[in-house]
DNA sequence: TTTTTTATGTGAATTTATTATCATAATATT
DNA sequence: AATATTATGATAATAAATTCACATAAAAAA
């Protein structure tokens, strides 16, 4: 069986709510209760983890300290990926400085610029120059980028990362880029976001799915 | 036929590319320029177009303009949506600054924040106090809103948004959210995203398929 | 120990989404 | 005016995602 997208995008969702119930004391969890929790059916969920080789007991359920054992395999041998930030603007600094993103697994190492007043090597997460941008990447071997830049460069930035090693972008230009097939690349369309919202909110069409 | 996520999402891109080629001063556009542009098949604009009841001409395809008032009617009524964000962290700022939503759809009206040292009533988007949320909200009867919120109180913000009339709303929290039937939720977990996407770089089960 | 209960895991059924096919209408060509 | 071309639109086919349904194993109760 192939791991699709919406798999994925449930485990790493799963792997967060029982985290949250380790955090409260829970040793052993129900398909029933992620399925209340995220809002899905026990079945599916079932069948995620049966999809991701994840198996319970016939009556107790799911442990919970082996189904977090389970997903940091899945999601990444227990190594931390190291990611940079290209675009300094509102949403680079953001991004920069969110404190959302699992520290064990996801770590940002620098963030590149143009503009030359806005660098800050000394920074906790460095402002770097996008002239140091491929030789740091090729240094570091950095295989994951967030791009925060203006529509008109991205497919520039974008194939200048690659080209330095990168696979995996998350993209928040709103402008459609073409990539190889070896690379993979998140788009976050805010401005789609917005709209698509409009839509339900305002036509009455409501037959919601989540995100 | 009843509109599903996906094609709003689709058409809201199709909005975006055809106003392009709108600038560069084309008049028509084929269905498989439409695909060609979004990397899907002509197949599915087609389908996409014909299920918001928009149609063509059996030779020389969509005509620009009727394309657009289209896409206009069908996501909103040619009218602006007002829109709150709720906190003014990093995320909220950087939304508040965001230079790329439609602007004569979308407008920023107030940003809301617990702490007081960050208020500036007196800015192009004012930064007001959450104390005032309610009473703005059901004055100016908005609608929609962001959530730039720590995940912590999440839940309690959706529910004062809720409670003073919005409806539709874009959360950057990452937790599990509740919200009743009539309200709509678009999450935006960035730390999913990441996650997601270090799975497709380092396990090579790219099955990808577009975000 | 035997019986009852209950949560998993899987294959089948269903629903949803996407793609392929092709008759048809509009345009262009001769 | 007749013929050839071609892009749409509708339907059929396929694929993907989700849910159902139930046999089975484990635990609890009797």
């Amino acid at each position: 069986m192939i791991h699709r997208k919406n798999h994925i995008t449930r485990l790493s969702r799963y792997k967060m709510v029982v985290k949250r119930m380790q955090a409260l004391g829970m040793n052993k969890v129900f398909s029933e209760n992620l399925a209340d929790a995220l809002d899905v059916t026990a079945s599916q969920v079932r069948k995620d983890l049966s999809i991701f080789g994840i198996s319970g007991k016939k009556k107790g359920g799911y442990q919970i300290d082996e189904l977090i054992r389970d997903f940091n395999r899945l999601l990444g041998k227990d190594v931390t990926r190291d990611a940079v930030i290209v675009g300094y603007g509102n949403l680079g600094k953001a991004m920069a400085r969110y404190s959302g993103f699992d520290k064990d697994r996801i770590r940002i190492r620098a963030v590149f610029e143009k503009d030359a007043d806005k660098l800050d090597p000394a920074a906790e997460v460095p402002i770097l120059s996008v002239d140091q941008m491929t030789a740091f990447i090729k240094e570091h071997q950095i295989k994951l980028a967030i791009m925060a830049v203006p529509n008109d460069v991205a497919q520039e930035v974008l194939d200048k990362l690659i080209e330095a090693g990168v696979t995996g972008m998350l993209n928040f230009a709103s402008i459609p880029l073409r990539v190889p097939e070896h690379v993979v690349v998140h788009d976050i369309d805010l401005n789609v976001a917005m709209e698509t919202l409009t839509f339900y909110v305002f036509s009455g069409h409501l037959d919601r799915k989540e995100s």
